[in-house]
DNA sequence: TGTACATCAGTGAACGCGCGTTCACTGATGTAC
DNA sequence: TGTACATCAGTGAACGCGCGTTCACTGATGTAC
């Protein structure tokens, strides 16, 4: 079942080569990614990845996917310990940002527009809305219980709340916000926390 | 000095190389955007350009900078009928959003890796530094005078305020936000208000 | 336990493509006399 | 007004490159008898 490495058959060329993918991205971003890239650096031929993917924008998907799948487990690392609904929101936050700025090239290719809309792509699909589901339950029990707002207000509310994250999250991977390198948690924890918390 | 066209020489190769480069940024995004693309487009020859430009990036950051002399234009003219600071704010944030989502590719070309540091390209670099003067000037402007904060908390405020704008600008760029086509200058000026005026 | 055979997952060569960039060139322009 | 000439801004051909993709192939694997 599992081969041994050096036998003419892989045995895990189609994990291999979304490991190899990932790698890439770090090292030389969406720019540096392809089939031939990939394989290459799974050291495999060039066509071994047609076995396993229809075409490129088909690993491209496998990549994001993964990559959401990382990102799930981010965020649920950064809010495990928090003792309140509101903890947890800013918790959430801050992982949603440390995600970013540790994988600029992977967030930039999950959020960018090489593979919208996900509807070609439903494994990558469903993985995407897991993730955004913690966000969205995180957001609606953090909801104070004695503020009625009408559903428009909520959702409004709600998307403000996103925005600012992946706005700051954007803009820091982005280099927009001059920060000294490994200071963005701290500074995210900063602005999240100036608004959330209003002057009294 | 304004040779016609037809003419050997183009006269204004430059200026239409970088226009051109607009409309293949519009039509095929990023990727479809070269030298060789924009001299095609320009109609002149494939080493042309480099009569002009020193590179592929050179020419990129001339875009680039076209860009951010457009969307300053694109918030002032937004802003022009603002009543007072506050409003004058919202409206710049409903401009950001909408210049966002009407040129996605070039956004993206403004605020991606491609370019920076901006240092290597000194009017890239301005261009875009006054475009955000506008925004720095506005929300400094419409910080209410009662509130005593300190510098860090001021700076913490008005980072926030920008991450939400671009946060929203990026995600409905993004189609990350469903939202019918038309409907995201509506959506931008019900969540950007949704937070600038707390609930009684 | 051994053998025939279908299937799977690789290889290596080749295709056409568009790209960035360089080169020697040449036609047009503008200036000095 | 005319001519010589330097400079400017194009041309067209060529380079090497990496890419996505296809193809006929072959070695390894697993199953049926």
């Amino acid at each position: 079942m599992t081969p041994s490495p050096g036998t003419y058959h892989h045995g895990h060329l189609r994990e291999a080569l979304v490991e190899a993918a990932l790698e890439i991205l770090r090292g030389a971003g969406v720019k540096g990614l392809g089939l031939r890239a990939a394989a290459r650096r799974a050291g495999v031929s060039a066509a071994a990845p047609y076995h396993h993917f229809k075409d490129k924008r088909s690993l491209l998907a496998a990549v994001a996917e993964q990559g959401f799948r990382r990102f799930r487990q981010v965020l649920l690392e950064s809010a495990a310990g928090a003792a309140d609904d509101a903890e947890r929101l800013a918790c959430l936050g801050r992982g949603y940002v440390s995600f970013a700025v540790g994988e600029p090239a992977l967030f930039r290719l999950m959020f960018g527009p090489e593979l919208v809309p996900f509807r070609d792509f439903p494994d990558l699909d469903r993985t995407a809305a897991e993730a955004f589901g913690e966000l969205r339950r995180a957001v609606a029990a953090a909801r104070p219980a004695g503020r009625p707002a009408g559903v428009a207000d909520l959702e409004a509310a709600s998307l403000a709340a996103w925005a600012r994250v992946h706005g700051l999250a954007v803009l820091l991977m982005d280099r927009r916000i001059p920060v000294e390198p490994g200071g963005e948690a701290e500074l995210a924890g900063r602005v999240l926390e100036a608004v959330s918390t209003p002057p009294k």
